[in-house]
DNA sequence: AATCACGACAACCGCTCCGCA
DNA sequence: GTGCGGAGCGGTTGTCGTGAT
């Protein structure tokens, strides 16, 4: 058991993949989807097994990836998720749309553990360290030495004190005690299942904590595929609340002002705001428990929000709570496809027949180069990489419907290191676009401003009521 | 300039889960 | 009910870039 099977077969490539690898891969899932992982490396001609070609896509190729430098907010984000999912990266990255969980897992042990460490903080448990073993002392359970090198996203110290809330709120989570992280914790039943907290055997939990509050939540969206909703909710609750970093005022602020007009990057307010808006409102559409137990506090968000979001869509049913709705992988991407398509299409990641038709459709390229024009305005602080100057020279030229094999960069790092190549490769798609939708984003904004006021005194009130379980 | 150490990140491995026959 | 194969997840390892010496 373990190993793939495919894996057996003689003659499989490891490793590194090449650009030409990544050129078949990108060709045949963008022209006939994944389908079945185990086909794809035959169908693509690639000399790899469809893990791989899988972990290649998700991870590495896939359009909706942010790539860059973690925010201070995501970084936040990630923290607070992991207090209370532990080591469940995927069920993180599904809240921190253009992650992989690859890369969050990555970041967190090269760099946010790290920063937790020299704050006093056990990464695992998010308890206050015994003294002396924070800062670049002894070192936890896991590690002897904690390096005192800080990571490039914030060379600053994080003030313990700021971590107060998080502590005071895992302080009462047995869950979260110093049980082995390794171990996930157990999966709570929702609450509208009847379950009673009354120390049935594997529960330490006595009483409604946090976690089944957020599991009931992710439970009953778990069965659409990545997609649990959630801990958007405890992002958007927490995020106003909590200050990590050193520069944790300013970030405060930025997170605050994030839910007002003056996001510098109104896309990006859409995308990790107002979605979450979306798919708070449609959790409380489907589950009957959690609208009962918030519904006091967190009023339903206006439908005029769905004015907003059609701007890129005129699905009168996205607020629905069987909607797959997610910011993750295929499924956003067919969101805002199909959104703008006015199509139905349907997408699923997990084996089935879908295909991203992305030459059939007209509209869709132009909702990858416009991402990745927004995405360049989150990821100021680092330049394209390789494989978003490959997706965008790639699928400018599909979009082009030209059929010519496209000539891609043939190394690496001649084009990672080339910041100004990159910029102008993805800058240079279309001015006449990007001024169209700056005018959309300010017109977005203009739609914006009241209802986000709304929506964070909602979201302040939700916390209240949300701390208060 | 060469070498070393370290960090970041990509990829692999082993395992579990789930659907299906 | 059981076995099998595919998909996905989390931990670990390998590779490469970069800064320090």
């Amino acid at each position: 058991m373990g190993r793939h099977s495919c894996c057996y077969k003689q003659k499989l490539r490891k490793g590194l993949w090449s650009p030409e690898e990544d050129e078949k891969l990108l060709r045949h899932i963008t022209k006939y989807g994944h389908g079945c992982w185990s086909s794809v490396p035959k169908l693509a001609g690639l000399q790899r097994c469809g893990k791989s070609c899988r972990l290649r896509w998700i991870n590495y190729l896939r359009p909706d990836l942010k790539r860059g430098a973690f925010s201070q907010q995501e970084e936040n984000i990630i923290i607070e998720l992991h207090a209370v999912l532990g080591n469940r990266w995927s069920q993180i990255a599904a809240r921190l749309p253009g992650r992989t969980d690859n890369e969050i897992k990555n970041f967190w042990n090269s760099c946010i553990k790290k920063k937790l460490r020299q704050s006093g903080i056990d990464p695992m448990t998010h308890k206050p360290l015994p003294e002396g073993d924070n800062g670049g002392g002894g070192g936890g359970a896991e590690e002897d030495d904690v390096p005192t090198t800080s990571c490039k996203s914030n060379k600053d110290n994080i003030n313990p004190n700021e971590l107060n809330l998080l502590m005071m709120e895992n302080s009462n989570n047995s869950r979260l005690d110093c049980e082995a992280r390794d171990q996930k914790p157990p999966i709570l039943p929702p609450v509208n299942n009847n379950f009673s907290f009354d120390g049935s055997p594997g529960f330490k939990v006595n009483t409604p904590t946090k976690e089944i509050f957020l599991d009931t939540f992710m439970t009953s969206n778990d069965n659409s595929t990545s997609t649990s909703r959630a801990m958007d909710f405890v992002g958007h609750f927490q995020l106003q609340h909590l200050k990590y970093g050193a520069n944790a005022n300013a970030n405060a602020d930025a997170d605050h002002s994030s839910l007002h007009s003056n996001h510098s990057n109104p896309s990006l307010l859409f995308n990790q705001n107002y979605n979450r808006a979306f798919e708070l409102e449609s959790e409380f559409s489907s589950n009957p428990s959690l609208r009962s137990a918030l519904q006091s506090s967190v009023p339903i968000l206006p439908t005029s929000m769905n004015a907003y979001s059609n701007n890129s869509s005129s699905d009168p049913n996205r607020s629905g709570g069987s909607n797959s709705f997610s910011m993750n992988g295929v499924q956003n991407w067919e969101m805002k496809n199909s959104s703008m398509s006015g199509g139905s299409g349907s997408s699923s990641t997990g084996g089935s027949t879908s295909s991203i038709e992305l030459q059939s459709n007209s509209t869709f390229e132009n909702n990858i180069f416009s991402w990745g024009a927004l995405d360049k305005q989150d990821d100021e602080a680092e330049g394209m990489k390789w494989p978003e100057c490959i997706q965008n020279q790639f699928l400018m030229a599909a979009a082009m419907q030209s059929h010519n094999s496209h000539q891609l960069p043939t190394c690496y790092r001649e084009i990672k290191s080339e910041k100004l190549m990159s910029e102008g490769l993805c800058n240079g798609w279309s001015q006449q676009q990007q001024q169209q939708q700056q005018q959309q984003q300010q017109q977005q904004q203009q739609q914006y401003n009241p209802n986000s006021e709304v929506y964070s005194k909602s979201f302040q009130e939700g916390v209240t009521t949300f701390r208060q379980i």
